[in-house]
DNA sequence: CGTCACCTTGTTTTT
DNA sequence: CAAGGTGACG
C-alpha cells in the first residue's frame, strides 16, 4: 500500500490521494500521467474506498485502454476485470450490446467502420438518385459525423441554406437506413448510448450509481458528445428532473448549468480527469480544447493540479519544446521542468532532397545502433503516411530492420473485410453494407445491372437487398436467388461450428479461398485469411477468461465489434529489434531514446491545409510539440530543399516551427547543400539528372527570394517568353504566379 | 457480364 | 505517385 505511493512527487502524490471530488489534472509530456492515473485507481481500491465494481475508466485507444490494465494488474492483487476500463467506443459498445432493446438496436447490430460508412452513403445517395458530384459522399460522411458528434440528430440540424437542408434530409435518411439495416456507425455507439442514458431514467440512474469514479484519461481530446456523456454520467444528484434530460432526444442546453451545483451532487460518481491542452492534435475531427476550461467551471474543480516535472527529456528537449509552444494563445499554462540536465543538443539537418533527408537519417540510426541505442527506442517520424515511403526504401537498401505503425490495419484488409462480411450477413441479412460487398465477390455473374435492379426493388420495398432478393425475376433473380441460398446454406451448416471454424468453413464455402488461389498475388492474402482464423481463435480464448461479459455471449457479434473498433497490430516484425516509423499522431503517448522528425517544412509540417483550419497553425504547433517531446535523449529535426510531392519536385522553405526554436539549443550537421553551391553535398541524391541551368530573367528553379508582401519564397516553376513569370511557393502565403515584369523579387 | 486500360483525382491526422 | 472510377471492348 505505501509502496504504491513510494517515489510519487508532491504533485503526482496530491492528485492520486485528492478526496473524492472532480478533479482535474494538467499533465505535461512525460510527466507520469498514466501512472498517476493507475496508481489513483490502485489507491481507491485498496484503501477500500471503492470497489473494482465501481471504477469506470476511459481512453481514446485501445492501447492506453491496455496498457492501463496491464499496470493495474501488476499492482494490485486482485483481478481488475470487474473494472469498465476501455475506449468511449468501446465502452459505449458494452452498453448498447448490454442494453440493445431499450436502444432500439437489434441484439446483432454491426458497427459500421469509415470505409462501410462510406459504401453506406454512396449506396444512399444512389439509391435517392441523388448527384454525388454535387453532394460528395466524404463530405457528407464528415457533415453526418460532425453533427453527431456534436449530440445533433437530423432532426435538430439547422438548415441556414438550400444546400444544407439538403444535406440535412440526406442525414435523416441515412439514418433511417443505419437503422433499417441494424447498423452502428462510430459516432452513432456513442450517440446512442448518449440519448439511451437521458431518455432511460432507470437505467441512468443505475450507472450512475455504480460508478463512483470516473477517470477519464486524454480528456483534452474528448469532443462535445464525448463530454456530454462523461457529465451524465457522473451527475446522478441532478437538482430536479426537468433538469436532465428528459423524454426523447433532448439537446444539451440548460441541463448543464443545473446539472452540477457541487452542493446537490448528492452521490454522483467523481470525475478524474487527466489532460494536456498543449498535446491537442485531434481538433479536426472534433475534439473541443475547450472542454478542459468547461470542466473547470461546470464541476466547480477549485485547484487544477499541475504536474510539470518531466521525467522523460533531457532539458535543450524541453526548452525547445517550451519555447516552442509559447507562440500558441491561451493555454492554459504550464513549463515543463526536469532536473535530468540539459543534454545534447537538438540536431538540425538540411537534405538537398527527401532522398538525401532520407539518407542521412538512415546514416545516424546506424551509428546510433552502433553507439549501443536499441533499434526500438529509435523513432523516425513524419507529418503524413506518405512520406514512409522514402524513408522505408532507405531502410531497407541499408540493411536497417523498421517497423512501421499504421497504414493499413489488419482488419482493413480487403481479404480480411470480404470473409467479415460473409461472417455479418450470417449474422445480420439486413446488413446491406456487407451484402452489396460480397454479392459479387468473388464473382458469380451478378453484375451492376443486377445489383442496381435488386437496390431499385428493396427501395421500393423498404427492405433490405437480402429479403427484396425474392421479388427479382429472370436471369438476374436466379443469380441472386442462389447467393442467397449460399448464404443461408453456410448460415445453416455453420450453426453448430465454434467462431473459428465458422470463418474457416466461410471462406473455404465462399469461394474465397479459391478466388485468391487463382490470384497472382493472392499468397499474402491467404496468408491474412488464415491469420483471421487464428484472431478468431485467440478472441474466443481472451473471451473465455473474461466471463464478466454475459452480455456479450455471441461470439461472432463480439469479435465483429472487437474487428470494427481495435485496430488489430497485427504487423510484421512485431516484437523484433526493428526501428520505429510512425506518423507524429501515432507517437502521441510514446517515447524513444532518439527522435527523428522529419519533412520540416513549409507546407508539409506545418501542413499547408492548416492554414484554412481555424486556429489550424496552433493545431499544427501542438502537433510539434508533441512530437518533440517524445524524444528521451537526442532529438533530430531534418528538412529537405526538394521533395518528390504528388509525382512532382517541389521546392520547400524549412518550417516555421524550426525558427521558433532557440538557437542556442541546436547544432546544424552534415554539410549544408545548395543549387548554388556547386560541389556535390554530402548527401545527395544518388546520380541526380542534370538540372536544365534554365534561367528566366536572372532567376533559375529553386531559388530563394524575397517579395515585398509576401515575404520569402522559392522558385517552383518558370515560364519565359515575351511576360515572363515564375511559381514561387511563399509557405504560408501560398503558392503564387507572378510576372517577373511587375514583381519586385529580390534573390536570396 | 467481366476485364482491362486509361483517365481522373486527390493526397493529414483516426476511434 | 497511387488508387479509385469510368469507359471501351471481348
Amino acid at each position: 500500500m505505501s509502496d504504491l505511493l513510494a517515489n510519487l512527487n508532491p504533485e503526482q502524490l496530491a492528485a492520486v490521494t485528492l478526496p473524492p471530488q472532480h478533479a482535474l489534472i494538467l499533465a505535461g509530456a512525460g510527466s507520469g500521467k498514466t501512472r498517476v492515473l493507475t496508481t489513483r485507481i490502485a489507491w481507491l481500491i485498496s484503501t477500500g474506498q471503492v470497489g473494482p465494481h465501481g471504477v469506470l475508466a476511459v481512453t481514446f485507444t485501445n492501447k492506453a485502454a491496455k496498457e492501463m490494465l496491464a499496470r493495474l494488474s501488476a499492482m494490485l492483487p486482485i483481478n481488475p476485470r470487474g473494472m469498465w476500463i476501455g475506449t468511449f467506443h468501446g465502452l459505449c459498445n458494452r452498453l448498447l450490446r448490454a442494453h440493445h432493446r431499450e436502444a432500439g438496436l437489434p441484439a446483432t447490430f454491426q458497427i459500421l467502420d469509415s470505409a462501410d460508412q462510406l459504401s453506406a452513403i454512396k449506396r444512399l445517395l444512389k439509391n435517392l438518385n441523388v448527384d454525388d458530384e454535387k453532394y460528395p459522399p466524404r463530405e457528407l460522411a464528415h457533415f453526418i459525423n460532425a453533427h453527431k458528434e456534436q449530440g445533433i440528430r437530423a432532426a435538430q440540424a439547422e438548415a441556414y441554406d438550400d444546400y444544407t437542408r439538403r444535406r440535412v434530409e440526406l442525414y435523416a435518411e441515412y439514418e433511417a437506413q443505419c437503422q433499417r439495416e441494424g447498423v452502428a456507425d462510430f459516432a452513432e455507439l456513442l450517440l446512442r448510448t448518449y440519448e439511451l442514458l437521458c431518455r432511460n431514467e432507470p437505467l441512468r440512474r443505475h450507472y450512475q450509481a455504480r460508478f463512483r469514479h470516473i477517470l477519464v484519461d486524454e480528456f483534452q481530446d474528448t469532443n462535445v458528445l464525448q463530454y456530454k456523456w462523461l457529465k451524465l454520467l457522473a451527475s446522478y444528484g441532478e437538482r430536479s428532473p426537468a433538469a436532465g434530460p428528459s423524454q426523447g432526444r433532448t439537446e444539451g442546453g440548460d441541463d448543464e448549468k443545473t446539472l452540477l451545483a457541487s452542493d446537490e451532487r448528492g452521490e454522483g460518481g467523481c470525475i478524474f480527469a487527466v489532460g494536456d491542452d498543449d498535446q491537442s492534435i485531434y481538433a479536426f475531427r472534433g475534439a473541443e480544447v475547450g472542454n478542459m476550461r468547461d470542466l473547470e467551471r461546470e464541476f466547480r474543480i477549485a485547484n487544477v493540479i499541475r504536474l510539470e516535472q518531466n521525467y522523460r527529456s533531457h532539458g535543450n528537449i524541453l526548452d525547445a519544446a517550451n519555447a516552442l509552444i509559447k507562440n500558441n494563445r491561451g493555454r492554459l499554462g504550464k513549463n515543463l521542468w526536469t532536473d535530468a540536465g540539459a543534454g545534447e543538443p537538438i540536431r538540425v539537418f538540411e537534405g538537398f532532397s527527401d532522398i538525401d533527408e532520407a539518407r542521412f537519417a538512415v546514416d545516424e540510426v546506424r551509428e546510433l545502433i552502433r553507439d549501443g541505442f536499441p533499434p526500438t527506442q529509435i523513432a523516425l517520424l513524419y507529418r503524413s503516411n506518405a512520406q514512409s515511403r522514402v524513408l522505408e526504401h532507405q531502410l531497407f537498401s541499408a540493411g536497417v530492420p523498421y517497423r512501421v505503425h499504421g497504414g493499413l490495419r489488419f482488419f482493413d484488409r480487403q481479404e480480411v473485410k470480404h470473409a467479415l462480411a460473409y461472417l455479418r450477413l450470417i449474422a445480420n441479412p439486413d446488413d446491406d453494407t456487407a451484402f452489396a460487398r460480397v454479392v459479387n465477390f468473388p464473382t458469380r455473374g451478378i453484375g451492376s445491372r443486377s445489383v442496381e435492379a435488386l437496390q431499385e426493388a428493396a427501395h421500393r420495398a423498404n427492405s433490405s437487398l437480402y429479403n427484396a432478393a425474392a421479388s427479382l425475376t429472370g436471369k438476374a433473380g436466379a443469380a441472386v436467388g442462389q447467393f442467397i441460398r449460399l448464404i443461408e446454406t453456410l448460415r445453416a451448416e455453420t450453426a453448430a461450428l465454434v467462431l473459428p471454424e465458422v470463418i474457416e468453413h466461410l471462406i473455404d464455402r465462399s469461394g474465397l479461398r479459391a478466388y485468391y488461389l487463382g490470384e497472382k498475388e493472392g499468397r499474402e492474402r491467404l496468408e491474412n485469411l488464415d491469420e483471421l482464423v487464428s484472431a478468431a481463435t485467440a478472441f474466443v480464448q481472451e473471451e473465455e477468461g473474461t466471463l464478466a461479459h454475459p452480455e456479450e455471449s455471441d461470439a461472432a457479434a463480439s469479435f465483429l465489434a472487437h474487428a470494427s473498433l481495435e485496430a488489430g497490430e497485427h504487423q510484421a516484425g512485431e516484437g523484433q529489434e526493428a526501428v520505429q516509423l510512425m506518423t507524429v499522431h501515432a507517437a502521441k503517448g510514446l517515447e524513444f531514446d532518439a527522435v527523428f522528425i522529419t519533412g520540416l517544412e513549409q507546407g508539409l509540417f506545418p501542413h499547408e491545409n492548416s492554414a484554412q483550419e481555424r486556429d489550424g497553425l496552433e493545431e499544427e504547433r501542438r502537433l510539434m510539440y508533441v512530437a518533440v517531446t517524445r524524444a528521451r535523449r537526442r532529438l533530430y529535426l531534418t528538412h529537405a530543399q526538394t521533395r518528390m510531392l504528388h509525382g512532382q519536385t517541389r521546392y520547400c522553405l524549412s518550417s516555421l516551427f524550426l525558427e521558433e526554436l532557440p538557437e542556442e539549443l541546436l547544432r546544424r550537421v552534415g554539410a549544408t547543400p545548395s543549387f548554388a553551391a556547386s560541389p556535390a553535398p554530402a548527401y545527395s541524391a544518388a546520380p541526380t539528372r542534370q538540372r536544365e541551368a534554365s534561367t528566366v530573367g536572372g532567376f533559375r528553379i529553386g531559388q530563394s527570394v524575397q517579395h515585398a508582401k509576401f515575404g520569402l519564397g522559392v522558385i517552383v516553376s518558370a515560364e519565359g517568353g515575351a511576360d515572363a513569370r515564375v511559381q514561387i511557393n511563399f509557405g504560408a502565403h501560398g503558392m503564387k504566379w507572378l510576372a517577373l515584369a511587375y514583381a519586385k523579387l529580390t534573390p536570396v
